[in-house]
DNA sequence: CAGCGTCGTTGATCCACGTCAAAGCGATGC
DNA sequence: GCATCGCTTTGACGTGGATCAACGACGCTG
């Protein structure tokens, strides 16, 4: 288990190094209503503000690895990360792809029991976890928001687990297509042709799949005039009905 | 989804109807230490106990379904219950077991993500949400328990992700059998000859496997000698170290 | 202690998905 | 404009675990 690289991550992350943020960062927060500072006034915001840094990744930059010690939470600002575990011989399952708006770093004990990293270009707020700590003592709206986060993952941890554990290939496409699609709307960006930012590894890894049965798979579902596979990267759901007929239940 | 059925449960729960519980049942509790009791002084404790209701169930009997308005969240004393869900055509996921001292019941938003029912005869501790929010606006140390509850979950939930979605079935079925002794442990029971108290079919839904997988990975392990089938569903860990290795980082 | 129902085991066969291999196909750089 | 590289797609083939079908082994009940 690597680990993270402070002195590479310090000269791809500029704005890691530079500590002081601007006046009122959260004020243009794009995604304040999605995340933890949600239920935040504007002084509290402030005091979130006081602890946290911005941080800078490129496509493919490492965050953290598991087995680290949890030092930092972040909360992603714009761009997609991926968030995975691994088996000794390298065979790796990707738990949870974050977006703008999602909370990343709720850790077991001071350890990290996963991995993340960038998958596209990223802007993320970082918040040391001793502060965040002693802020949540004075704020205990912050701890209620982190425990109402923690119910959601589980919650999409089981959906999660059903998919992996009882759906087929086809049916785990299907359902990854419609997250997907839920999840830009969720954050108030178009959800028809969704944009797809990671892989087909990424996805397989995902979805316990292979690159080859995730690309045959789409490929299917293009011939049955379900999706379409447009440039860029962007999937249309053309017949959204059949795709949540074939999800089942999610 | 079936609701959950009141007049059902009264009968088969006596304690239920009875409501008045002894004057102080948390002190003679033996898994008061792993719960979420287990950071209260005896005062707080008498708060907790003050809202709580005894429950006892039968094998097979239902706790709630998916779905349904989550009223309450559980404590378990004793004996196994089983957390699932379903697809629309009965496939179904187990999502996970839970033992005396585990905790049941997070839910995002008010409505219950799963179905559980018991597996074995059990014996719960129940606590009605508003009260126990109530409670938790006033002990602080309630909701910080509950929040590292969740992060646990979280976790475990990750870690199972990695065996659904990656591991083979001999690989699942050596990771549950460690996952069952390493919980054995925890609460302070043997973990060597362990209780395997769920079903083929139950071990089948929580690996996503059938059973006839579950049964045939057994007979092989036995047949290599690194477990032992006993009576009374106990299985020995003959050659435990043989099946660390097997289930491969957990 | 015989009869019955549930659960577990075993065998034969099948198939969805994995594996191995090679050919597109954009992007990027020279 | 053409070589290169990484990613995706497609094809041929193999296999782990599912499915279908008996059969055995308990525990329960009368």
């Amino acid at each position: 288990m690597k680990a993270f690289d402070f002195d590479r991550a310090s000269k791809l992350m500029p704005a890691l190094s530079r500590g002081k943020v601007d006046a009122s960062p959260c004020a243009a927060c794009s995604v304040r209503g999605l995340t933890i500072c949600a239920p935040l006034d504007s002084q509290e915001q402030g005091q979130m503000a006081a602890i946290m840094n911005s941080v800078e990744l490129q496509a493919g930059d490492p965050l953290f690895d598991e087995g680290e010690v949890a030092g930092n939470v972040y909360n992603i600002t714009s761009g997609t990360v991926r968030v995975y575990k691994l088996l000794p011989d390298g065979r790796r399952q990707v738990t949870g792809f974050l977006f703008a708006g999602d909370f990343l770093g709720i850790a077991k004990q001071d350890i990290y029991a996963f991995s993340a990293e960038a998958v596209t270009p990223c802007l993320l707020c970082r918040f040391p976890r001793h502060k965040l700590e002693d802020l949540m003592l004075r704020l205990p709206k912050i701890e209620q928001r982190l425990l109402s986060i923690a119910s959601n993952e589980l919650a999409a941890a089981q959906e999660q687990m059903l998919l992996l554990g009882r759906k087929t290939a086809r049916e785990k496409i299907a359902s990854f297509l419609l997250m997907l699609a839920m999840r830009a709307r969720k954050r108030g960006q178009v959800e028809d042709p969704i944009a797809v930012s990671m892989s087909r590894t990424d996805i397989g890894d995902y979805l316990g799949l292979t690159t080859e049965t995730v690309s045959r798979t789409f490929t299917q579902l293009k011939q049955r005039g379900i999706i379409q596979l447009l440039a860029n990267h962007k999937v249309s759901l053309a017949k959204r009905e059949v795709l949540e007929e074939i999800a089942g239940g999610f």
